[in-house]
DNA sequence: TCCTTCACG
DNA sequence: ACGTACGTGAAGGAA
């Protein structure tokens, strides 16, 4: 068995990663992409060859052979970038730390070092891989010798091979003759002349009819008359010399012994160390297991698996003593496995406690079936309960899943870090412990995914029962160290009030919303799907007839080619993978073709029957009712989002899907009512802005948009045009959204010239809006965020960047976030006081939905003039505006009716 | 998994 | 010349 080497062209490997990873750097500042991106390509190819030795190859910034005898044409190539220059030493750095080996000489570049490697290996009987970006190696490849060239793409790394045989597959050429290809095409990149007038297509054609550039010269007469033959005659000492640039050298004076390249294992203590200092997370994983490197965190070393009853109720008393504690429920798909608990920084433990939650949904209700060494779950929770209500301070990631399992009246003691992490950096997906720890404690964590890959705690307990203990104990570890620390950056933030007085009471608020569900008649849902599925069957065949022929109309690209190649329909744009068809586009022609409007109500349709006939009967609980998921750490304004399913988004602008709503119904004895805001947003600006104009419309006028276009476009009030009142209306919601021309011209389907003016005429009329909204940008442009009336913060880093449409972005989300964003303050503040009031004032009614500006309330008929009244008082007041927020409400014996 | 489309505020 | 309105979540198709 022949032995392997790899050989690594280091530079254009480092070059290939900076590019291929964008911004990546450590809590220092210092860029690590390329040596991450590099570290990432090496580990995927050492994995698929498994060679036996390995080798990296620099270039010498010292001049070289072939670089001087043509400095003229190599002399210009362009400098390196700074961020990747840096890399350069620390890329080196680690690779000494792994123990490979590397090579470089004054005098020679690395192809030159690669190409004489790889032929002496080969001619020692060496199976050689040489890795590289740049094609100019495949000169070098043989049946021995494979060029394998890494491609960076979103989907991962994907590599390209080339034996020589794949080379003549694909250049039609041989290794050899590429590199008379490569000399007559030149090179821009590289700096290789080549002859003007030859490209890829004429060098191909012509090597591989005369060989090399010196035997197609001799036969240059017999060549077709063509400028082509012309340039080439007049070039050829270019070409000779291009050659000369190409040809990478192998036979370099180079002292090389494979068995220095004998590869060990990478994963050092030191490798490991650095890995750390440049933050690679989840490159931590892979020294798992590596005995002399595991070095666990301080923290780990205080885990402790408890399993004994009496232990885990020393340690439940001992916690509804302390000062502080910190608490991780351990549940995945409806089983509980226990508790992670912290009681001090050097006392964390998992007690142990497997139980099956009888519903995904509800888990407050569980069913065990449990070896009896270990506490039940019915302890566990009935003592966790004690703990949270003991007036000390209890840490925690989720507190709102917390809360699915015991039932507690609201705590101020209770601290969720997720949202004291959100609040501070709204942007963020996630906000996963290891993050925490690494911005807030300054700790690198290994996460769960290096801990335990893709495993579930279910396999995990028993097949890494360290890593598992360690995964489930370093949240509550976290949580415990972290509190105080986001406390403090609450406090220097500013946000302090609103986490402790919004955010945190919100917690209980929206886990009784979710709790109580919304009752939705299954029966009444699937007779809405049926006839939806009738009339989607009878389009779907005047559809295919229309067509001439079967497709599948929800997919855009067979659509597409339909509409615009078959029936040769005018598109209006292109997305990036081909025709759009969307429904703006598609309104256009549908009054030309009735083909078109069939697609547009078959679209209509479909939707309706997926995402909400099918999609919600497949949330209705056991109890007939739907509990969603409020999500309180996603949006970047402070908005809340809803999930499985969203009851944010149901029908309601179209009749058709507009009845949908009358499936859902209140329980018995029960009416909804429905208060929403009226333009809660317009009334944020005009308060915020303190432009008098605005102020003076709404305390003037019910209607603001027909009040807007009375001022804007200088009419008398009585005089506007329904069409001048929609544009205002338009106009009013640009501004609201970070005005642009292009925005409303799109809206109002005008022209932006015509756009433009309407705005220069809106801020006319109200130059404190536009002072408001420069403000807004300036703002974010000084300090990097702007800030809700209640001190809620939203970063702008799109406004740094150098890129006009992320700038423009920036500029539109520094205008809009303030409003939004405080309107998301003002509701949650007032769904606090409805909720804890129905509790206060011992009504049965319950607070069940938000829809951003509207609270759904199910209540009780008798107590209907008492909700209603908390509604408009508690709603009304929630804050103090130069504009009052004014209600509208209803009630109905369904959702329908009651919007 | 990413993209497109579309439902809501 | 660029190619957008702000904020979400879900479904289905195409890789």
């Amino acid at each position: 068995m022949s032995k392997k080497l790899v050989l690594i062209d280091g530079h254009s490997i480092l070059n290939r990663a900076y590019f291929g990873i964008p911004n990546l750097s450590n809590s220092e500042g210092l860029h690590t992409n390329a040596v991450y991106g590099f570290l990432n390509i090496l580990f995927r190819i050492l994995e698929e060859e498994q060679p036996d030795y390995l080798t990296v190859a620099f270039d010498v910034n010292a001049p070289t052979f072939r670089h001087k005898m043509y400095a003229d044409y190599k002399g210009t190539r362009k400098p390196m970038d700074p961020e990747l220059r840096e890399q350069v030493p620390l890329m080196k750095e680690m690779l000494k730390a792994m123990g490979v080996k590397i090579v470089e000489k004054a005098g020679y570049e690395a192809d030159d070092l690669l190409g004489t490697i790889a032929k002496r290996c080969e001619a020692q009987g060496m199976q050689v891989s040489i890795v590289s970006g740049d094609r100019d190696l495949l000169q070098l490849a043989s049946e021995q010798i494979k060029i394998r060239i890494p491609k960076t793409k979103k989907t991962g790394t994907e590599v390209e091979d080339y034996h020589a045989k794949q080379v003549m597959e694909k250049y039609s050429v041989t290794p050899e003759e590429f590199i008379d290809v490569k000399a007559l095409m030149g090179d821009s990149s590289d700096n290789v002349p080549g002859v003007p007038g030859i490209g890829e297509k004429t060098a191909v054609k012509m090597i591989s009819q005369y060989g090399s550039i010196e035997n197609a010269y001799a036969h240059i007469d017999e060549m077709p008359k063509s400028k082509m033959r012309e340039s080439f005659r007049e070039h050829y000492e270019k070409a000779q010399f291009s050659k000369k640039l190409v040809t990478i050298e192998v036979h370099a004076e180079l002292d090389y012994d494979p068995a220095q390249a004998k590869l060990g294992s990478l994963y050092t203590p030191q490798a490991y160390e650095l890995c750390q200092r440049l933050e690679f997370k989840n490159m931590l994983s892979r020294f798992q297991g590596q005995e002399d490197v595991k070095k666990q965190s301080a923290a780990a070393q205080f885990f402790q698996l408890v399993t004994d009853p009496g232990q885990a109720c020393r340690i439940l008393e001992q916690m509804k003593q302390a000062k502080k504690s910190a608490v991780q429920l351990v549940e995945e798909k409806g089983v509980l496995y226990g508790m992670a608990a912290a009681v001090s920084e050097t006392e964390i433990y998992f007690i142990k406690c497997r139980a099956a939650c009888a519903d995904q949904d509800d888990c407050a209700v569980k069913e065990l079936a449990k070896p009896a060494d270990e506490i039940s779950a019915k302890e566990l929770f009935r003592q966790l309960a004690q703990i949270l209500t003991s007036g000390n301070l209890v840490a925690a990631f989720d507190v709102k899943h917390i809360l699915k399992f015991v039932e507690i009246p609201a705590q101020k003691q209770l601290f969720d870090v997720t949202i004291a992490a959100y609040l501070l950096n709204p942007l963020k997906n996630e906000y996963p412990y290891e993050d925490l720890a690494k911005d807030y404690l300054g700790q690198m964590l290994p996460s769960r995914a290096d801990l335990l890959a893709k495993l579930s705690y279910e396999a995990a307990m028993d097949e890494k029962p360290q890593e598992f203990l360690e995964a489930v104990c370093y949240p509550a570890y976290t949580a415990y160290a972290a509190a105080d620390v986001l406390a403090d950056r609450l406090e220097e933030a500013g946000m302090k009030e609103l986490f402790d007085t919004v955010e945190m009471p919100l917690v209980y608020t929206l886990s009784d919303m979710e709790k109580e569900g919304v009752r939705v008649e299954a029966d009444a849902l699937e007779e809405y799907g049926r006839k939806l599925k009738e009339r989607i069957e009878e389009l779907e065949q005047v559809i295919y007839e229309g067509a001439g022929e079967k497709f599948n109309i929800n997919s855009p690209k067979q659509l597409g080619v339909i509409l615009f190649e078959k029936l040769k329909m005018p598109y209006g744009k292109k997305t990036k993978t081909g025709y759009s068809t969307a429904a703006d586009v598609l309104d256009k022609l549908a009054p030309e073709y009735p083909f078109v409007a069939q697609i547009l109500e078959y679209r209509q349709l479909a939707k309706l029957k997926s995402t909400y006939a099918d999609g919600l009967a497949a949330f209705i609980a056991p109890d007939g009712r739907i509990h969603t998921t409020f999500h309180q750490t996603i949006t970047a304004t402070g908005r809340l989002s809803s999930a499985e399913p969203n009851l944010q988004n149901i029908p309601i602008r179209m009749e058709l899907g507009r009845l949908i709503r009358k499936v859902f119904l209140p329980r018995e004895g029960c009416v909804f009512l429905d208060a929403d805001y009226s333009q809660i947003e317009l009334r944020v600006l005009a308060h915020m802005s303190a432009d008098q104009n605005l102020i003076q419309a709404y305390k003037e006028a019910q209607d603001i948009h027909r009040m807007t276009a009375s001022q804007v476009f200088h009419i008398p009030f009585d005089e506007v045009t329904d069409l001048q009142r929609r544009n205002a209306k338009a106009v009013n919601f640009g501004i609201v959204y970070g005005i642009s021309s292009f925005g409303l011209s799109q809206d109002l389907s005008i022209s932006r010239k015509e756009a433009q003016d309407y705005i220069e005429q809106y801020f006319q009329t109200y130059p404190g809006v536009k002072a408001f909204l420069d403000q807004k940008v300036k703002e974010a442009k000084d300090t990097g965020k702007v800030v809700s009336m209640f001190g809620r913060i939203r970063p702008v880093p799109e406004l740094k960047s150098s890129n006009f449409m992320q700038r423009s972005f920036g500029e539109r989300v520094a205008m809009n976030s303030p409003i939004q964003g405080t309107a998301a303050d003002i509701i949650k503040i007032a769904m606090n006081r409805v909720h804890d009031r129905l509790l206060e004032e011992g009504l049965r009614s319950r607070l069940i939905l938000q829809v951003h500006d509207e609270l759904l309330v199910e209540t009780y008929q008798e107590e209907i003039s008492q909700v209603s009244e908390i509604l408009e008082d508690e709603m009304h007041h929630a804050a103090d505006l130069a504009v009052a927020l004014e209600i509208d409400m209803h009630s109905g014996t369904n959702w329908y009716e009651a919007k």
